[in-house]
DNA sequence: CACTTGACCTGTCCGC
DNA sequence: TGCGGACAGGTCAAGT
């Protein structure tokens, strides 16, 4: 799924649905999904309950009262929905019943709470992990020592977020894009839809990008990722929120899987390319070399 | 260090 | 309707 928006969007949902529940049970499916050991999971896990849900770059911490806190990453298909079958909550969305359908096939983890109620991690692919550390050990994780800034910040200017690139001036901006370690929060969608909104093609070299460039792409970063989380974020396939329902930013693309179809701005067809390794998608017009 | 590529998995779609 | 291959929202560990 998951990028910043959709990240962001669990992370809301969880916060109105699972603070103050009570955690009774947990249920691993995939010792790579949730590679804690038992005796760490029944002496800081269960019995527990939540007290805050938070985000950090594409991870979502749970923090338990038990001073251990989930840390979550949903990779490419994870998904983090809490059903209530007492309240019947999770029914009836279009063409799905997560009260019928939960838990499924892709189910890895199942958190239940003591009023009946589940919180379900599911990854079809199994990339994605839930891990139990204590809470004041969340900062020393090597992803979290790594992780570039949030460019949602209202502190974070357009002179940061350039002065962030200089390390990878060798590198294409699609890669330095992706790089977790520059800018926190940015994936395949949102990279490509900013690039179009800042007119940069994706294979352009870093060190040639230049500073009106580096303003604008600042810019469509922040607002392609804030108009995503407006709309609960995107569901390319997978991706719903903790109440199981989609996203709509891809009705807003204006690029990402519009292959064939005209461009926005200009009406030139916009085309699928690869670059860093990734599906990208640009318009060759607007976007040049 | 910076940079690129392949690996990790399951499922789906597309061409034969 | 089967089969092989490419591809899918993301990181990592290796290689150069």
């Amino acid at each position: 799924m998951p990028e910043l928006p959709e990240v962001e969007t669990v992370k809301n949902g969880l916060n109105r649905l699972i603070i103050d529940r009570k955690i009774s049970t947990a249920v691993n499916d995939n010792p790579k999904s949730f590679p804690n050991s038992i005796y760490d999971v029944e002496q800081f896990m269960i019995g527990s309950t939540i007290k805050d849900v938070r985000r950090r770059a594409k991870v979502i911490m749970i923090d338990l009262s038990t001073e251990y806190t989930l840390v979550i990453h949903l990779k490419m298909t994870g998904q983090l929905v809490f059903v209530d079958k007492a309240t019947r909550f999770g029914a009836g969305h279009p063409n799905d019943s997560l009260i019928d359908s939960l838990p499924d096939k892709s189910t890895r983890v199942t958190i239940g709470f003591d009023d009946g109620s589940d919180l379900y991690f599911n990854d079809q692919r199994k990339f994605g992990w839930v891990k139990l550390i204590p809470t004041l050990a969340v900062s020393d994780m090597d992803f979290m020592k790594k992780v570039g800034p949030e460019p949602l910040e209202p502190d974070f200017t357009s002179e940061h977020f350039m002065a962030r690139f200089t390390r990878r001036a060798r590198t294409n901006i699609k890669a330095a894009l992706l790089d977790q370690t520059v800018i926190a929060g940015v994936g395949n969608i949102y990279a490509d839809e900013s690039l179009w909104g800042a007119k940069i093609h994706p294979s352009r070299l870093v060190g040639d990008i230049t500073t009106g460039e580096f303003d604008k792409l600042y810019n469509e970063v922040r607002a392609v990722m804030n108009l995503s989380i407006e709309k609960g974020g995107s569901t390319n396939r997978n991706y719903v929120n903790a109440e199981g329902k989609k996203g709509s930013y891809m009705d807003f693309a204006r690029v990402f899987r519009r292959e064939g179809l005209p461009c926005p701005r200009c009406q030139t067809e916009i085309i699928k390319i690869k670059v860093a390794g990734r599906g990208t998608h640009i318009c060759p017009h607007c976007q040049q070399i």
